[in-house]
DNA sequence: CGTCTTCTTGACCGTTTGGTAAAAGTAACG
DNA sequence: CGTTACTTTTACCAAACGGTCAAGAAGACG
């Protein structure tokens, strides 16, 4: 039952492999990818590959296994005992630095959502349902003690993931509108700064 | 050069194998769609489909084109000369309209984005981008005259796009997390009024 | 009806795909 | 050094893929 202990080659190897794996599956989606795109982005054949795991379906479900592991971090560091809006702000933030740093994870994820979630639905339905019931039960007792404006906290969040994760996910588009003059990083630390202006302020003229 | 007449059945067929590349497109991607798929979907054989359309590119390519005739429609609605929050309210309003009636369009954008646009990059770069510096302009505009608070109105074009396609696009997860009871179609309802609200009133409370 | 065009089909082709078998090569270790 | 366990490669397979072809079926029309 205890796990055998793992060579060096192999540690290394598999390392590799997940590491090009999500690379080739944020671009292409599990159907599009192709093991042996894999294996070359992981400079190996694809018989070698298939020595480390037994099928592209697994590869896939390891990698998004990998990725969950820190996905739900930024929402779970919310802080219930925090200062609400020093809260969502740091939220928010974190949120536009994975959209920065880690843009493949996000569009896997965006990938696996628009195939219907095969593979992570059941996921969905149990620990993060749970963790985002946890927290909008905060964001309500926040909005009802007047720590905050009264909002559905549920959306808040939905509002949330979708305005951070679309750097990433459709950063072909921003850059595509922002023009040549926002290839840099700068994009996001304006995002940031326009996406706390407009979350906290609105829109309407004090 | 004039376009030859179509008979009634190549009118009928073209449009059920639009209708049938649409579903499958939004669902699969490019690469993950078969030819053998949309014809299933269409009702009649590969060979016969391949009839009325010469490639799998080529198909994909005419479903693209269709989207993008209706796609940019909501925004180029916002009407500059009219009440700035009321078409602002309006924008969003037509937007998750859509995210509710044309899932499948939405999709097929967003997997084409993940991709990196290959078909769509010159036309996001050109008409995309015209409109939505025009747009911007209006939004400016209307920030200085003290019509609306002052925000980077590309970055709230952005926000208005991910909160509201989020919901076609992530349905998956939001029926996830707001659990069985949100299956009909009352989220759209519901994320209508809570954008609304947050990006007119914000979180801070007044 | 006949004839001409349009439509549909089944059989097929070359390529790519995920995956396997077996043997050759390499590291680990006493 | 030799033996054992691990790693990599070459050759291969069956299925699925996008696409073609020629022949038959069905409409359109006088």
């Amino acid at each position: 039952m205890a796990n055998r202990k793992q060579t060096r080659i192999q540690t290394e190897n598999r390392e590799r492999i997940l590491r090009a794996a999500l690379e080739v599956f944020a671009r292409d989606g599990f159907r599009g990818a192709t093991v042996d795109g894999i294996a070359v982005v992981a400079g190996m054949s694809k018989p070698n590959l298939l020595y480390y795991f037994p099928s592209k379906d697994q590869i896939y479900r390891t990698v998004l296994e990998q990725l969950l592991e820190t996905w739900l971090d930024p929402l779970r560091e919310i802080d219930a005992e925090g200062d609400p809006l020093r809260e969502i702000s740091g939220y928010i933030e974190r949120k536009i630095e994975m959209a920065r740093d880690f843009p493949q994870e996000s569009r896997l994820f965006a990938n696996e959502m628009l195939r219907g979630a095969p593979i992570l639905k059941d996921i969905l339905e149990t620990d993060l349902k749970a963790m985002v019931d946890e927290k909008a039960a905060v964001l309500r007792r926040w909005a009802k003690e007047g720590q905050i404006a009264p909002i559905d906290p549920y959306h808040l969040i939905f509002a949330i993931w979708a305005t951070t994760q679309h750097y990433a996910d459709f950063d072909t588009q921003v850059q595509a509108v922002l023009g040549p003059g926002m290839s840099g990083e700068g994009r996001f630390d304006d995002a940031a700064s326009a996406l706390k202006q407009l979350f906290f302020n609105g829109l309407k003229p004090r």
